[in-house]
DNA sequence: TTGCCCGTTACGGATTGCCGTAATGTATTG
DNA sequence: CAATACATTACGGCAATCCGTAACGGGCAA
């Protein structure tokens, strides 16, 4: 089993289950950091030490608070990371089940594992934990089908980043001006007019308004 | 210190954290369920027993999951409380920290304390059972201001409604359409767009879109 | 009662969005 | 090269919205 384990979780309560978790799979080494910064020092003195983690343990969102962070998330951290000690075996514990969400974190991130916080989210922790100590990825029943369904991935960066503007309060028109300034194509009043209308038939959306909320319901931006 | 007290909380690995604390508080009767529904009958039952509890700790909001629930959420189950035993102690433990949403909750439910989920929940929550239990409430510092500052609170209820039923896809004239025969007034088609007008300025939004994206941005609606 | 405040309602013009049609551009295939 | 398919762009008519102005109506104080 893993010797020496880092969680990097923001809520305490949170904090003292896992560690529960973990000490009942003779885990024995847990360090336990509340901010992403504090992951990455850790991470980087230990390495310096020679004694470098197995296993990272992090979540995805942090509150904000008054310390400032370089890496406010588990995705910026993570990512950092992948520069100081690519082969540090990485699961994801979050509450984030949405689908988008977590495909782009596994295809795009190098982890090793995702699991969805829940009711049986500890339970599921310990089968990710025994899974990707012999090299095999684990994925919560919840977002396993992020990598091998694509249906439910019908929106393209174009079309997030169109009903992104939407929702920043930008009119069509200055969508397409912004478009043509930031060199993304198409960018004509008359296509952002047409995608437009596709997702509003593909969301089942009667407006523009109507769209946005939608999109936003379902986490995609 | 309480004797019997029961936690509601779906997440297990909170449900284990908020068991060590309880403990540490010497708690001696610590019951904890995963759904609302089990809650409402284990207090049921205890007061059958004629050995109710002394203190509910509950969470706001619950996945869903193949379980129907009747109670889906912590505050519908507090409401059905009230009927069962309404000198129920109840502390509200929550990541919930917007303004709005606790604010009602005081107001409309019998609940003592409110307790934000975070980085310090945990010692929070001990801080709230000790208050408690001398019948002074607690409020956690981020929503301490819900009872005292108004000035966050510009939104009132047909404000809300007019903009939920903006996100739902309704057009102004809709949604006039719509108070008519709900008997909401004002409800022409005048008045709405006056309404949205001045919700507009208020949240600096440039349309309607901008608006709906903003206020489920705030969690409003 | 009169005057005033304020919220509701009504209306008109300018802007934006909606939707169908058509022209142009581009890549693929026989 | 021609034929085809598909995406992009252009345009026009009509609907929805935005925004200013103004009329109407109830509550309240002088």
């Amino acid at each position: 089993m893993f010797k020496k384990v880092l969680v990097v979780e923001d809520m305490d309560d949170i904090n003292r289950g896992v560690k529960i978790a973990l000490l009942e799979l003779n885990i024995s080494e847990i360090d336990q950091v509340q901010y992403c910064d504090d992951a990455y020092l850790r991470i980087k003195k230990a390495i310096k030490d020679q004694k470098p983690y197995d296993l990272l343990i992090s979540d995805l969102s942090f509150k904000v608070d008054h310390r400032e962070q370089k890496y406010p998330s588990g995705e910026t951290l993570i990512r950092a990371l992948q520069e100081v000690q690519p082969d540090l075996k990485v699961i994801m514990y979050s509450v984030e089940d949405r689908l988008q969400k977590v495909r782009t974190l596994i295809n795009t991130c190098n982890i090793k594992s995702y699991v969805c916080k829940g009711r049986h989210g500890l339970k599921e922790l310990s089968k990710a934990i025994h899974t990707v100590y012999n090299n095999v990825q684990y994925l919560s029943p919840q977002v396993a089908k992020a990598l091998s369904d694509r249906s439910n991935l019908e929106i393209d960066d174009y079309d997030l980043e169109l009903v992104k503007q939407l929702s920043f309060g930008l009119s069509q028109d200055e969508i397409s001006s912004y478009f043509k300034e930031e060199n993304i194509s198409p960018n004509s009043l008359s296509s952002i007019e047409k995608h437009l209308n596709k997702l509003k038939i593909q969301f089942k959306a009667n407006n523009a308004t109507h769209l946005v909320a939608t999109v936003k319901d379902l986490g995609l931006i």
